[in-house]
RNA sequence: CGCGGAGUGGAGCAGUCCGGUAGCUCGUCGGGCUCAUAACCCGAAGGUCGUAGGUUCAAAUCCUUCCUCCGCAACCA
């Protein structure tokens, strides 16, 4: 019985070059909604891609010596490319665009002809400060004293014939949208600065062709003008869905979208520009659109040109996807900037999900084979006094990380499960199995509804934790006996899923101790 | 006065909206336990919450000054 749909999406990415882990984070922050709401019964479309023109890749193209097509059919589907990232993240995306597909392009050239037909794209000229040698137009603020900020040439005036988007018409109702929708934009510092930096200003309407390249969609009306990013990148979410082409149809099903996860760089696009574009397309706007922080490198931002990006492909296959999808999300708070390192990357993986988790599965099931040759005896005695506060906590996890993940504050989510699990290592010691054991024939029973208890707690973070570590969960649910109906998101709203006479299994250690000198050595 | 964010024990952060004993993780020190991946559990030390002032019975939390750092300013998640 579905709950109903949900649709989320990423960015669709700049292939100009191999991603890095900034990407690779919304991604998983993206997956990780993606499963908890198919887990929870919601029919749900994820959708990520490619955003594939653009002057920036045609020259790279061109560099190569390759035309741009295939410079990124190479990022993209090429070895170690985009698609192979996704599927080494373990990413379980419905759909994958990319804008040179033709159905996307046809579908922007009606879109486009569309707005332009009705008035809200017109031609008009571009004016401004143009550099000849580097074909580009600039602004006032963007010039290093006074000259071009990529060769340092001086600039001079100069117009161009254009299309325009007609932004300034859609002005008021944006601002509506922003006071009478508040949560629309998230957190509400991006909403904060949107409202004080354009709004306020002004919007001016927006160029939105070119001719000064030609790697683009072309404008079918114009020869020698391609449709700018903002109309051609932005559209691809409701392309995607069939809107005006024939290869998919669940525009209807599925628009408008649950939510847009967005880096905070390009929130303006999706908060102020897309939504105007839908209000002029008479389309419903997406209901919630949320910029995510960055993750910084000692305090500055990663960057190719500093060189300092880092390769989740790399750290993905030294320490395993599941821990770095955890680490990605349970290290820094979704909303906020978060400052990567080596270090910190090991340290959780050690502290949380050796030490914490994985150790409590392996104490767990050991004991439990070193007791009761691995399965649980029907007699069992519980201790409302000892047992009380581990099944309370265990009983209202789901609620706890419910409340975070419909907040998309994944950290805090997994903040709650980690509490659990931290209980249960403390009961471990206030119960003391191993004197238990000492004379099973008077603490038997007491003996194995602890274990029981320890188990059923593992497996209900087990099932809150799937939608993080997807193939660990299962590595989890094998050694604790936990069945596939006991890995639901229903079977986690209450405790004692688990039968009483568990059967368990051991296995290798789910997550392996990392020495941190030796690999902040290695990854020198 | 461009805009936004940040400044809390050695490190990284929460708390700030809706004032009222300063909390978490790591690290350090001491102790316990031995089921387990030298893991687990308990305890301790360590902070005048960037600065200066104001409001208040009471301020990390509200108001103002200044300082420092970061980001954005027409497409790097």
């Amino acid at each position: 019985m579905s709950k109903g749909k949900f649709y989320i999406t990423t960015p669709i990415y700049y292939p100009s070059d191999k991603l890095h882990i900034g990407h690779t984070y919304c991604t998983v922050a993206s997956d990780a909604m993606a499963r908890y709401k198919r887990m929870q019964g919601y029919d749900v479309m994820f959708l990520t891609g490619t955003d594939e023109h653009g002057q920036k890749i045609e020259e790279k193209a061109k560099a190569a010596g390759v035309t741009p097509k295939q410079f990124v059919d190479n990022i993209i589907e090429g070895p170690g490319g985009i698609l192979d990232l996704w599927k080494l993240m373990n990413i379980s995306n419905d759909r994958f665009i990319r804008t040179t597909d033709d159905y996307h392009e046809h579908a922007i050239q009606r879109i486009f002809r569309k707005l332009y037909e009705q008035g809200d794209i017109y031609k008009g000229a571009y004016k401004g400060l143009y550099c000849t040698p580097c074909e580009s137009f600039w602004t006032e603020s963007q010039l290093v004293d006074g000259k071009c900020p990529d060769c340092g040439r001086e600039v001079k005036y100069a117009e161009e014939e254009a299309y325009f988007f007609r932004l300034s018409k859609y002005a008021d109702r944006i601002m509506k949208l922003f006071e009478e929708q508040p949560d629309f934009l998230e957190p509400a510092s991006r909403m904060n600065e949107m409202i004080n930096n354009f709004l306020k200003p002004g919007l001016e309407d927006l160029c939105v062709s070119r001719t000064s390249f030609t790697w683009g969609v072309p404008v079918d009306f114009d020869p020698g003008h391609v449709v700018y990013v903002w109309v051609d990148a932005l559209s691809n979410y409701i392309t995607a869905l069939g809107y005006e082409n024939d290869r998919y149809d669940d525009y209807d099903k599925y628009w408008p979208a649950d939510v847009h996860f967005v880096g905070k760089e390009i929130v303006r696009f999706h908060s102020i520009i897309w939504p105007a574009m839908l209000m002029a397309l008479d389309l419903p706007l997406p209901k919630k659109v949320y910029g995510h922080g960055w993750l910084l490198l000692d305090g500055g931002k990663m960057s190719k040109s500093r060189g300092n990006v880092v390769d989740p492909v790399i750290l993905a296959e030294r320490y395993g996807v599941d821990a770095l999808r955890f680490f990605l999300l349970r290290t820094f708070p979704f909303g906020s900037d978060g400052t990567f390192s080596n270090e910190l990357l090991i340290n959780t993986i050690n502290v949380d999900l050796a030490n914490d988790l994985g150790n409590l599965v392996s104490r767990t099931v050991s004991m439990a084979v070193k007791y009761f040759g691995g399965t649980l005896p029907e007699t069992q005695a519980a201790d409302p006094e000892k047992d009380g506060e581990l099944l309370a906590m265990a009983s209202g996890l789901r609620g706890r990380y419910e409340a975070q993940m419909e907040k998309y504050q994944f950290q805090n989510a997994l903040e709650e499960v980690f509490r659990v699990l931290d209980r249960a290592n403390k009961y471990i010691d206030e119960n003391a199995p191993w004197v238990l054991a000492k004379d099973m024939e008077a603490n038997g029973a007491r003996l194995a509804a602890v274990m029981y208890d320890l188990l059923e707690t593992i497996r209900i973070c087990g099932v809150l934790l799937q939608p993080f570590m997807p193939d660990s969960c299962v590595k989890i649910f094998t050694q604790i006996g936990a069945a596939e109906e006991l890995r639901t998101w229903d079977s986690a709203e209450s405790f004692g899923g688990l039968p009483r006479t568990v059967t368990v299994e051991k296995g290798a250690a789910l997550f392996p101790r990392i020495d941190l000198e030796k690999e902040l050595e290695a990854l020198k």
